[in-house]
DNA sequence: TTGTATAATAGTCAAAGAAAGTCAAAGTCA
DNA sequence: TGACTTTGACTTTCTTTGACTATTATACAA
C-alpha cells in the first residue's frame, strides 16, 4: 500500500518529462488514474497543487473523444527580464508553497547554488516567521525579495560564484 | 522504570539518528505517540525542546495523508563548537546591529562565503522585516537561526567543514 | 448537408479523511 | 515555588473521493 498516491503521481509525470526530447508529455486523464489506482479528480490535483505557471509548467487539455492533456516544462532563462517577472510574481504577499516553488526555479535557472537554496527554502519557511496570517505572506515577500536582490547585486558586481 | 516519558523518546531518537546511515530520519507521529504510549502532541513537545536549531538538528513535517515527521542532524566538527555559542548568542531575540556583527564574525570565521553573507545581511535588515518591535527582533533571531543551520545541513556524513 | 443524440473524455467543487500543530490548563518533582 | 512535563480540545494543512458539469467527436436521422 502506499502512503502517498499525490507523490507518486508527481514523480512519474517529472520522471515522463525528464526522458522527453521537448519537456512535453501527453496523457490520459483516465489511463493514468487506473494506473495509479485513484480516481480522475486526483490527476487534476496533481497537476492543480504541482503543475502550476508558478512551478513552471503549463498545461493544456481537451475533453471528448480523443481528449488529453498535455504537460510542458517551461525553463527559466538567465536574463534580467526574468528576474523583473519573478520580482513581480512574488508581489506584496506570497504563501510557502509559491515561494517553496520559485526558489526551485530559480535553482533549475541556475541562478542559485544548493547552499543558498537551502538558506532560502529555510529562511521562507513558516516555522522562521512566527506570524499569524496574513502579515506571514507579507513578510515572506519583503524578505525573498530582498535576498534575490542581494544575490543579483553580489552577481552584478562580479565577486564570487554563487554558493 | 519509567521516570520520563520525553527523556525516553529523546534517547529513542538520537538512537535511531546514530543508527541511520545520513543523520536523518523520519517518522510519523501517531506512531511514535503510540509506541510511547502518550498523546501525538507530546512528540512535538520533545522537538521542540530537544531538536531545535539551537541544538543541531533540523526538524520538517507534513501534515494530511502521506504525512510525517523528519529530523536532519546537522553535522558538527570540533571547529564548530563555536556554532553552539553562536545559536546561543543569538536567543530569543536579536536587533539588526548585534545581528550584523554576527555574520561578520561567521565570515571572518570563514563560515560563510560572500554571497552567502550578503544574503544573511539583506535578510535581517529592518527593511526585510516590516514589522514593530519587539517582534521585528524575535523574527530576526528566528530566521537568522535557521539560516545558519541551513547552511551546515547539506555537510554529509564523513564530510570536512567548508567542502 | 444539417441537425441531434450519444459516447467519450476532462473539469469543478465540496465533503470526508488523514495527518500534524497550537496552546493553555493541569500535573509533577526537586 | 518554579521549572519542566503531560494532556487534550481545538486548529490547520494536505489528500482522497465522488457526484455533478462541461466539452468534443462521432454516428445517425431528416
Amino acid at each position: 500500500m502506499v502512503r502517498n498516491t499525490t507523490a507518486l503521481i508527481e514523480q512519474h509525470l517529472k520522471q515522463l518529462l525528464q526522458h522527453s526530447a521537448d519537456g512535453k508529455i501527453e496523457l490520459q486523464r483516465i489511463e493514468l488514474a487506473e494506473r495509479f489506482s485513484c480516481v480522475p479528480s486526483q490527476i487534476n490535483y496533481v497537476i492543480s497543487t504541482r503543475f502550476t505557471p508558478v512551478h513552471g509548467y503549463i498545461v493544456e487539455s481537451k475533453r471528448g473523444g480523443g481528449g488529453y492533456v498535455r504537460i510542458q516544462q517551461l525553463v527559466l532563462s538567465a536574463d534580467d527580464a526574468c528576474f523583473v517577472r519573478v520580482m513581480h510574481q512574488i508581489g506584496e504577499a506570497i504563501d510557502q508553497q509559491t515561494g517553496e516553488a520559485i526558489v526551485q526555479r530559480l535553482v533549475e535557472a541556475q541562478w542559485l547554488h544548493d547552499t543558498l537554496a537551502g538558506v532560502f527554502q529555510a529562511a521562507i519557511h513558516r516555522d522562521a516567521l512566527p506570524l499569524s496570517l496574513p502579515l506571514r505572506d507579507h513578510v515572506r515577500a519583503r524578505l525573498l525579495k530582498a535576498m534575490i536582490a542581494a544575490v543579483l547585486r553580489d552577481r552584478t558586481f562580479g565577486q564570487q560564484p554563487f554558493g
